[in-house]
DNA sequence: ATGCACCTTGTAGTTACTACAAGGTCAAGG
DNA sequence: CCTTGACCTTGTAGTAACTACAAGGTGCAT
């Protein structure tokens, strides 16, 4: 299969799939006479792979190491495990950020009376770095 | 007072502020005579409201926005209500993706039962895109 | 034969910085 | 007086993970 089928299948723009070939997590595929680039069916599951991973949140460098241990399927599920620990942990970290974030926004938000720019709570907080009830 | 202690009392990098400059964040400052940046009390505010909004997940643009705002202290908060408000809904978006998230992948992270990669879970989960129990 | 969708390569742009290199300035200490 | 070290200057390039575009070749239907 060609490249754009290829793309279609997984939900992948053609040059993120050539970036991902650049950046050595796909292998360069075969060509045809013409140069095209010619995809098996098995690149289809390898870039879902891929792509659902990203979706995840992992890095490049992590669905890097996902790959390689997946290329090596006797090997212990014991690395697979901690990178994905790993990615869970800090997506919770991540979590509990963006609600602090969530949080300060909303009080912010909140306490903006809808007078002047001059008196706008908003534009105190971020001025003095805090929520303040009169 | 010179770059480096307006970032000591920003928590900035000399490099950000400089770049922060360059972008139109911060208006050039007055130079001393060796050449020198010579910022005023007033640039800590400013660039203390620009580090705050940073942190609170603001882009570069919405905070040229809020700043263009509060350089006309009589108008109508609404403008900076409207952006304050959007970032919020950013926020809370991203939140109820995060958890989706962390649910995935902490149920992914659960169903690895430490055998070999060709039967783990996790790597089930990646290329099928789903979770299962058995 | 010509139009159109598709493919090729390579380069540059995106966001918000960060890191460096090569050099000038200034105050303190010997 | 000279040097050392911390500071300042500019400019360029690197980061993550793509995305966009330019200039051109291919393949198939009308």
């Amino acid at each position: 299969m060609k490249i754009g089928e290829l793309g279609r299948a997984t939900d992948t723009k053609t040059e993120t799939i050539r970036y991902y070939e650049h950046e050595g997590l796909l292998a360069p595929p075969p060509r045809t006479s013409s140069g095209y680039r010619d995809y098996s069916p098995d690149d289809v599951a390898r870039l879902r792979f891929i792509r659902r991973a990203r979706q995840l949140g992992f890095s490049m460098v992590q669905v890097r190491q996902l790959l390689d241990l997946t290329d090596e399927p006797s090997r212990s599920c014991e690395a697979v495990d901690t990178i994905a620990s790993a990615q869970l942990a800090e997506v919770e970290a991540k979590l509990i950020d963006l609600k602090g974030l969530r949080d300060e926004l909303s009080r912010m938000v909140e306490s903006c009376k809808q007078g002047t720019v001059a008196e706008c709570r908003v534009v105190d907080v971020l001025t003095l770095g805090f929520t303040q009830t009169e």
